[in-house]
DNA sequence: GTCGATGTTATCAA
DNA sequence: TTTGATAACATCGA
């Protein structure tokens, strides 16, 4: 599910949620949540256990829980994982793990058991080979920046935009939504892209990004916020699931759909020329 | 029942 | 360096 504006979403609610909070107990069925953190489940239940929470934030995709003892808890969402706190935040036969805090229980539930957690010293984690290269988000990165990572890259420009080492947040439905924005056809090789195009791929990713934000983010299937309700931006998608649908720009065309790099891309072929 | 597709990404072989 | 396949998993719809 979840890109920049739903991980973003999560961790807003989840920071006025559970700041200040102290993790009591770690429950999970699922120790494979913890395969990527250093000594595993065992060490990681160690490592939250009786720590207080000081703040939730983003960070490209994932969501970076600070806690006392200079203690840092990443979580992927990767394509299902959902935290769920409070009132309709039920239990179902997903939730993969249970955290219980001084004032409540925080579910993570993940249908497709691809989300993971890494937990350790601040400083540790941040060297994680997960972590460690991961590019700037587009409200941080400089075009300079973004210019010299797609130079290096002999790609189409929307795969280039789907590595997280070249920019950080931005997936499937994004990619698509800013090349439509900014009339880049997504086969175009990135190190053609021109300082035009690159002034324009920030400044679509940031206006779009921001109102999906604004509206909750994009729930097609799963994606669900901490309270288990829908993001409201498919709605405003002019290509995202639009194929053989009119072109929101009224060029005459139709969205087209073809696989790149394994993943499906919407585009319109009249306005995103190569 | 079978097949293909789904918002992500790590890993490995060619 | 890049590409494609595969794997991690489960669900849904055709």
């Amino acid at each position: 599910m979840p890109e920049l504006p739903e991980v973003e979403t999560v961790a807003r609610e989840l920071n006025r949620a559970i700041h200040g909070q102290k993790i009591l107990a770690v429950e999970t069925s699922w120790p494979k949540l913890f395969s990527r953190s250093p000594g595993g489940l065992a060490r990681a239940r160690r490592e939250l256990t009786a720590r207080t929470i000081k703040k939730v934030v983003r960070s490209g995709k994932r969501i970076f829980i600070y806690l006392s003892n200079d203690i840092l808890w990443i979580t992927h969402l990767k394509m299902t994982g959902a935290f769920l706190w409070g009132g309709k935040a039920k239990e179902n036969r997903f939730v993969r793990a249970k955290f219980r805090l001084s004032r409540g229980t925080l579910y993570f539930s993940d249908i497709r058991k691809f989300g993971r957690m890494i937990v350790g010293k601040c400083e540790a984690i941040l060297k994680h080979k997960d972590i460690v290269g991961l590019a700037p988000d587009p409200f941080q990165i400089s075009h300079p920046t973004l210019r010299d990572a797609l130079r290096k890259k002999s790609i189409p420009i929307k795969q280039a935009l789907l590595d997280q080492k070249v920019i950080a947040g931005i997936g499937n439905i994004y990619a698509d939504e800013i090349l439509w924005a900014s009339k880049i056809h997504p086969l175009l090789s990135a190190h053609n892209i021109n300082e035009k195009n690159i002034k324009s791929i920030i400044a679509h990713a940031r206006r779009i990004l921001k109102k999906s934000i604004k509206y909750g983010g994009t729930s097609m299937r799963d994606f669900k916020n901490t309270k288990g309700e829908k993001g409201g931006y498919l709605t405003f998608c002019n290509v995202y699931m639009r194929e053989n649908k009119n072109c929101r720009r009224n060029c005459g065309d139709t969205i087209n759909r073809i696989m790149i790099g394994s993943r499906s891309t919407r585009f319109c072929p009249k306005c995103q020329s190569k």
